[in-house]
RNA sequence: GCGCGGAUGGUCUAGUGGUAGGACCUGAGCCUUCCAAGCUCAUGGCCCGGGUUCAAAUCCCGGUCCGCGCACCA
């Protein structure tokens, strides 16, 4: 967390709220940590019953918004993948850094470039660690920052990614995956198929990732095992706009670059259409995401007041990024971040399509062929054969190429061509050398990639701290969860007003009729009516039936429906129950309208 | 990974070198005609491993985990 996001706030206050939030999480099932029984392991958390319902709930949301609403398809990917993938994708290097750290100042540094700027080690990263530290010793380097003596400091290695061995032996390592994204770029060739070649296509998924993180911190903040939601949108860089005008008017709080560097700087509030026409948003593609995503972080119940977009500064970026944005959310007076938006070029399916030799390209059209000359090889094998044996197909090689960048080693009656080191001379008859006309009715393109990529884990905590609400009723302090009725674990509790057979087995039929509606529902008969009353609110649930006695002996038979804000109390008949409570699930209807 | 602080039923907590008490919760029952009411009973706990000691939940060491700061977060 760098300076620039914090904020002042009132520690003792915002505290108690963190507090209270893990202490409800663990007491009504949200979530807590793992394993308990066997000590525990930092970083691994699991979502009890509510929880597991409000992340599912949210997933479903993304869904729906990112990719059905979008047109996009989804995907599920394996969470191991071999080795080579991630040293394609720049995991496998980017994540094994040496580190030592100065004991005196706390600094961290490079081992290994200590050792290559200090000693005659050149190629120190290929070292081992022991070694490493050996020559640390030898050399009795000092630390860069304060000078203390690094002699007999552990050296670290630093890979954040899980390793595994697929398979017996070890001869096939492999990763749990440090993103979901890579599931996505690897399979791009087949994916473009399913986009029937066209370019833009979108691909999501929604599944787990793995980082050996250092340090876990504040519960499902930064874990070891989380969720992301990813959207990897494939365009053509020349071709492909957004339909901005879908998202244009969306009001959005904005932190550029260059307010964060500079000391007066402060959020700015505009549109989307504003900041794409005022250059603070460079990509249109990022930019649409983001007007996406504003309304959908408010519909799952971000609060707005506490929500902003920052773009990262520039050496914050990945390198492959030209630009990106981080969603944050304020938590405790800091800002934390749930989502990145990323301009990531065509860099990952480039270097895919490098390591692997397969083709990432998707092939374009032009809107009319093009005639091009083309100067081509067709040589004569049954004297290159005998002339050159096993290289004659390394000769055609070098050939081809030499024609392609020099049709004018093929003007005399001889031509001259290297081949590993040594030149050679053959007719130029022997070589089939033409220049022809050749139609070209289009190009192979790598596209590039807008990511839109999401922390479940981070929404569902902020959406359940932002949600956390205290107030009185009748003079007894209450706690409830302002969750929309949309992600809500829990939407409806049934109870009998009291312990009676008549109002138990009519509560009984109306759980069945809402469980038929396809509502989550949650039945009570214990204690008095209060305390049910309160135990759902301390889980959210926005909407509690009470079956009393006028349900059973009046004509007209009716429950009260009470709204968990307000506590305020509706009567409606039992037989339009499950069709209003659906439509107020639905966002068709509102409470007060009853 | 380093530094500081911490760890007692499901949750929150009191406490002492002689194996623990409360509150809330939960369950059973009574009572109860709409917001954590009352009464009776019940379930359930000293983070793990070593050491010191006649005796360790308590003291010491190590570990695990949590919080905060530093570092890290491709």
């Amino acid at each position: 967390m760098s300076e620039h996001q914090q904020t002042e706030t009132n520690e003792s206050t915002v505290d108690q709220t963190s507090e209270k939030l893990v202490e409800l999480a663990k007491r009504r099932g949200y979530f807590f940590q793992s394993s308990g029984s066997y000590g525990s392991v930092g970083g691994f958390y699991t979502f009890g019953p509510q929880g597991a319902a409000l992340k599912g709930n949210v997933e479903d949301a993304w869904r729906d918004r990112f990719a059905l609403a979008e047109g996009n398809m989804e995907i599920d990917a394996p969470t191991i993948m071999p080795e080579p993938v991630f040293e394609a994708s720049g995991h496998l290097e980017g994540f094994d850094d040496m580190l030592i750290e100065c004991p005196e100042c706390g600094t961290s540094s490079r081992a290994d470039h200590l050792v290559e700027d200090n000693t005659m080690y050149e190629d120190a990263e290929s070292l081992e660690i022991p070694e490493v530290e050996e020559v640390i010793a030898e050399y009795e380097l000092v630390c860069p920052d304060c000078g203390a003596g690094l002699a007999g400091v552990a050296v670290e290695d630093f890979n954040l990614m899980f390793a595994t061995n697929i398979g017996p032996g070890d001869s096939q390592p492999g990763y749990l995956r440090p993103e979901t994204a890579q599931g996505i770029f690897v399979e791009f060739p087949r994916l473009k198929e399913y986009a029937r070649n066209q370019l833009p296509f979108g691909v999501t998924q929604i599944g787990r990732a793995y980082r050996n993180e250092i340090s876990p911190r504040r519960s499902i903040i930064r874990t070891r095992e989380f969720t992301q939601a990813e959207l990897e949108y494939f365009i053509d860089p020349e071709e492909d706009e957004p339909d901005l005008s879908a998202v244009e008017d969306v009001e959005v709080t904005l932190y550029p670059a260059t307010e964060q560097n500079d000391e007066d700087g402060d959020e700015i509030e505009t549109t989307i259409g504003e900041a794409v026409d005022n250059d603070v948003i460079a990509s249109p593609w990022v930019a649409y995401f983001l007007g996406v995503a504003k309304p959908w972080y408010e519909a799952v119940g971000v609060d707005m007041d506490r929500f902003r977009f920052r773009q990262h500064l520039s050496g914050e970026r990945a390198h492959y990024a030209s630009d990106c944005w981080d969603a944050e959310s304020e938590i405790d007076g800091n800002w934390i971040e749930m989502a990145g938006f990323a301009y990531r070029g065509d860099y990952d399916l480039s270097k895919h399509s490098e390591h692997s030799g397969d083709r990432f390209t998707v092939f374009k059209q032009y809107d009319e062929p093009k005639t091009v000359e083309r100067a081509t090889v067709d040589p004569d094998m049954s004297y290159l054969g005998p002339e050159f044996g096993g290289d004659a197909g390394a000769v055609v090689e070098e050939l081809e190429a030499l024609a392609a960048r020099d049709r004018a080693a093929f003007e005399g009656e001889t031509v001259e061509f290297e081949l590993e080191g040594e030149t050679h001379e053959i007719p130029v008859e022997k070589t089939g050398f033409a220049v022809e006309e050749q139609t070209e009715s289009g190009e192979h393109i790598i596209p590039h990639v807008v990511e839109p990529s999401f922390g479940v884990d981070r929404l569902v905590y902020t959406v359940l701290h932002h949600a956390y609400q205290e107030d009185e009723v009748d003079g007894e302090e209450r706690t409830y969860l302002e969750l929309e009725p949309e992600v809500a674990p829990t939407f409806v509790g049934v109870f009998p007003l009291q312990s009676d057979d008549a109002l138990e087995t009519q509560a009984g039929e109306i759980v069945d009729d809402l469980r038929e509606a396809g509502l989550s529902v949650t039945y009570d008969d214990s204690g008095n009516i209060g305390r049910r009353y309160r135990r759902q609110d301390e889980v959210g649930t926005p909407f509690c039936v009470t079956i009393d006695y006028e349900t059973v002996e009046a004509d007209e038979t009716t429950v009260t429906v009470r709204e968990r804000d307000t506590t305020d109390q509706k009567r409606i008949p039992v037989d339009e129950l499950a069709e209003t409570l659906s439509a107020i699930r639905e966002g068709d209807l509102e409470f007060e309208e009853l």
